[in-house]
DNA sequence: GCTGATATGTCATTATGTTGACGCATAATG
DNA sequence: CATTATGCGTCAACATAATGACATATCAGC
């Protein structure tokens, strides 16, 4: 218990410290963490077409409303654009604008590869392996607690 | 550099599940993840007698500021109290009102540790230490970013 | 005692995160 | 085609994070 308690006011202070100094990493951009995940999320090649808000809110872990103030945000500043779907024309997709792309590739992906370098320098790649293990058992284990205790009112799929 | 990727994405979904979850699991005390992260700084036998605010955000690894607002809401739920430093006027030492002490032991301590038993459901005592040990390195490293970062403009010794 | 460093409080701005509530478009049903 | 259900987007309220700037009080050194 001890352990746990320990445990999880170090994950705590990861989060403050990710948040600040992941910020601080891409400032000069005028990204921030978060908005550095959403970019992340659309580089990849399966949000190719476009994404709607409620499967990147799912994706990222984070409300809907949340990330619909973020999407205003970075389509205000031109990195983002979003279009109506035509499959389901209540969705709007989001997708990275060309400028937004060319921010993503030419400025903040080698600032973020640096950042990485720095924030995992004396890790092993079995350091990382188990890392990445066990912080994907935590989120397991809370994302089921969240289902329990949301009472599956929105549909919690992966 | 893809596992470091994936490591980060995953601690910022660790990040945001451990403050809706963490919350969720204090709300009916109506306590947050980060008051419930001050309360259990007070509670450690170290801070037995107060503990100023600028050591407290340093422990905490939040700003000064951040802290400034989270300390009056719990003044304000009577949880906490601040009192003048005797030996340095310029502090204010916050300590847990009897009160404050009561809602912590009493209600939100068991729920604390039913969270961290389903939080932590399959992991071992050599898991739990292993995690520790990287979220400490992650975290030291983090730590060593932030300074560099800030050109060592606050004091921030440990 | 004056000066400079330090601790705190406060104000402001911005970005995140949550929840609840409401409206609208679509889907599913009669 | 009308009714209901659901998904989605948005608004509002609140708590949390950061930063910068300023005022005040106190400590430490001269």
């Amino acid at each position: 218990m001890e352990l746990a308690n320990r445990l999880f006011f170090r994950l705590y202070q990861c989060a403050n410290m990710l948040h600040k100094t992941g910020t601080r990493a891409v400032e000069a951009e005028g990204l921030t963490t978060q908005q550095w995940a959403v970019l992340g999320a659309l580089s990849q090649p399966q949000a190719e077409g476009g994404i709607s808000v409620g499967d990147l809110a799912r994706y990222l872990m984070v409300s809907r409303q949340n990330l619909s103030g973020l999407i205003s945000r970075m389509e205000r500043d031109g990195h983002l654009s979003t279009a109506p779907d035509g499959r389901d024309r209540r969705s709007r997709l989001v997708t990275m604008t060309e400028s937004g792309r060319k921010v993503w590739v030419t400025q903040a992906l080698p600032k973020i590869h640096a950042y990485y370098e720095q924030a995992l320098a004396d890790f092993s790649i079995s350091d990382l392996t188990h890392t990445l293990h066990y912080l994907l058992k935590l989120l397991d284990n809370m994302k089921r607690l969240d289902d329990e205790t949301r009472g599956g009112k929105e549909s919690g799929e992966d």
